[in-house]
DNA sequence: CGAGCCGTTGAGGGGATTCAAGCTCAGTGG
DNA sequence: CCACTGAGCTTGAATCCCCTCAACGGCTCG
């Protein structure tokens, strides 16, 4: 853990040290609150790696924690009634997960690490003592609620219908929004982009290979690709027109 | 508009006349405020009915309400990139809409009405200022907006996987959730469940006909139906080994 | 080097779509 | 009263997309 925590730089704390040149910091859960609560808030936040394809919290556990995305993508699973496991959704940098605990809730999903995750783990105590007197956070919690819930609605409407094309380019397009500084896609394993997209991984891969051989994406290292965003755009609305 | 309306009897209101008889009362939203609060609201809270297939509010309009289902089925449509449109979700009794437009943004998505429906209108503008005294009824709010994420994600993995007549029995089943009390479940248009489950109206037809014959189903005047609750269950559990 | 995992490609079958034709039923107007 | 109409539902036949089963290649690791 010796990795950059959040929210803010302060002279009070040695782990509000670098806050200040987080670039999550704003767009986070506690870019709401000012700047005397930060100072206090500190000492009770740490910061979390988890190696790829490591469990972050697991479905039905009280949990004692919520926690901010600082880097890398996460991923919801849930067991269906059929016994094997959907991905219900993603979550990227800036995004708050397991907000569920704090309305005495057990962690809703299993929640497992795409790639490296970078976390801001927030016990939950402290999001109830600063909601009490702070209606400002219980708003900000709201709004990431709502946009924890417009994204599995544009999940059911844009990655659960149509042919299976259409779907792995909608499933491109918005990996495309979680690119790195140096522009290269996180590429899911075939099964992953199965357990996204309902299909299996032979048709996964099948279409993956084809979409290389039109040059809309390109190898870059292991499990990452690189995207001709041009091309995605042109074969999305080829697809959509018939 | 001369149906009950909502949250609690009182003297001080003609409009809080019935509210004590509301079976929704509790479960709903403003169940979290204390008496006094209540008969203080009253004024400002309208029911509204809904005929079926009416519009109760449309995608990216500003929107200065949210609304609680007293009774009926909502459905909540997205228009995709391909330019038909899906149903992402179903709400029902008790359940809150259009709580986007608490955070100042326009509705996420078309709200329709499946059914007749009875709706509680609450001006945004009245929870805005209860909100800021009253956290209690913030932490309400949350915890309508968990259940309906919980909604989204399970429409995912419920709803939008396997084949076609998985599909179909599972939205049998949540829509026997919503059945009404002489046990009538309503049953959609063959076009409404292509639009739920992504399949084209002439394999829902075929479906439908055939939970018929199977005798899960049974007709119960024109758009509602009498469900064989073992027999659902039954064909799940088969389908779902195999 | 063999074992195992992951990805790729092929062949065949099955389930959903497409295209097409009737059917039922409520509403309309002669 | 009843033919006429149109919307929604049902059923059939042909096609196609995706799944299933299978084999193989590349890669990492013990």
């Amino acid at each position: 853990m010796n990795t950059i925590p959040i929210y803010r730089d302060g002279v009070a704390h040695p782990q509000a040290q670098v806050c200040a040149s987080c670039e999550v910091r704003g767009s986070a859960l506690f870019g709401a609150l000012d700047d005397a609560t930060l100072d206090r808030i500190h000492a009770h936040i740490d910061d979390v790696a988890v190696p790829a394809d490591g469990a972050i919290f697991g479905q039905g556990e009280p949990g004692a924690a919520v926690f901010t995305v600082r880097s890398g993508i996460v991923r919801f699973e849930r067991a269906t009634s059929r016994g094997d496991r959907r991905i219900v959704r993603l979550a990227g940098r800036g995004d708050l997960i397991g907000q569920e605990v704090l309305m005495k809730r057990p962690y809703a999903d299993d929640a497992v690490a795409c790639t490296e995750v970078q976390l801001c783990r927030i016990p939950r105590h402290l999001v109830d003592e600063l909601g009490n007197s702070d209606s400002m956070l219980l708003r900000e919690l709201m709004l990431r609620l709502q946009h924890a819930l417009d994204d599995a609605e544009a999940w059911v409407a844009e990655l659960a219908m149509g042919p299976a094309r259409r779907r792995v380019l909608r499933l491109l397009d918005k990996l495309s929004e979680h690119a790195d500084a140096s522009g290269s896609v996180w590429l899911p394993r075939r099964e992953e982009i199965g357990a996204m997209l309902d299909m299996t991984v032979e048709t996964a891969s099948r279409l993956i290979s084809q979409l290389r051989r039109e040059g809309v994406l390109a190898r870059d290292g292991q499990r990452a690709a690189r995207l001709d965003r041009a091309a995605l755009r042109r074969a999305m609305e080829a697809q959509d027109l018939q």
